[in-house]
DNA sequence: GACTTCTTTCACAAACTTTTGAAAATTCAA
DNA sequence: TTGAATTTTCAAAAGTTTGTGAAAGAAGTC
């Protein structure tokens, strides 16, 4: 298989991903040209190789900077901006954890705190079964919520005992 | 908090988590619904509880029933179906788990597998840096498959050996 | 076999999301 | 300042998904 014929296939396949989740197409594609370019890139660049219009591209980008899965490169003597993506899809994967929980396990932990204390006997079958429910829900997101924060520390203290590493 | 309100809370809350999901609101609606509910409902009662469509009640119960998460119960002298949720949610979770590693892991581990072997120099840097990212991405992807496969393994054995236990 | 009750399908409407491209804003150098 | 290069914004167009309700289909009962 030529490179280009297989560039595009990975870019494609990613987008479809990224679509499934949630993650807007062409985010998911701009994600993916980034990842296997070994050089940063302009906008124009982007706009060209994917075939979208500069508004697109810079929205998109915008939101894959505000995820921490893309980076704005400052080239000296250069006006215009370069992006570049995080390779390590392992710290790709902790970022996107970190966000998905921000986003949406934080916000149902709240609500489902809230929901703890409905009025009513306990002998009431809605009410019985409603709390049951509530209680067991509550119980996995604790448990989800300790799982991802544990995983994102791991990356995190991988991160500062690198840094000693080089300084040490 | 009264038991109407705070049930409304919760199917609303379940619904948008369901949509940044990519699961369609209705649907997460209607699992809500049945989950805190103590006995199985008719289409009828889902459709008056939640103020939807026949059509569309039909619809996203059989695909709830499609992932696992909903079973129809017929009940003895009665024409009507009557649907009911899995209340347990480690259960849940590995029936997502499951359908989600077919519907997108799966096919992506396949593309990957395929792009593996460029041709070209790999004194090239387009060329070493394509190669790279995809065998990274791929290493990746078979931890996961293999975390993900571990996970529904074991609630599978869990159920294996609760039956025997009823055997015995 | 006609009637009743319930389920399924489907074309279309409504709602929502994404993309575009042109215009406005910003940045920097001369 | 002015103006050239670049980025950002935004309203409208295009595209996609979801929901509706009427009609067709199935299944059981008299």
């Amino acid at each position: 298989m030529k490179l280009a014929e297989a560039k595009a296939q990975f870019i494609q396949t990613w987008g479809s991903l990224g679509a499934q989740w949630g993650i807007n197409r062409t985010m998911a594609q701009i994600h993916a040209l980034l990842l296997i370019m070994p050089d940063p890139l302009s906008a124009d660049e982007i706009m060209q190789e994917l075939n979208i219009s500069r508004g697109n591209t810079n929205m998109n980008v915008r939101e894959l900077i505000n995820w921490g899965l893309v980076e704005r490169i400052l080239v000296p003597g250069e006006r215009r901006e370069f992006f570049s993506a995080e390779k390590d899809i392992w710290k790709v994967a902790t970022y996107i954890a970190k966000e998905r929980k921000k986003r949406e396990l934080d916000p149902i932990m709240k609500v489902l705190n809230q929901l703890q204390d409905v009025e009513g006997e306990a002998k009431d079958k809605y009410v019985k079964s409603f709390k049951d429910s509530i209680q067991n829900i509550n119980k996995f997101a604790h448990h989800t919520d300790k799982t991802i924060n544990s995983f994102v520390k791991s990356e995190e203290s991988w991160f500062y005992s690198t840094l000693l590493k080089i300084f040490k």
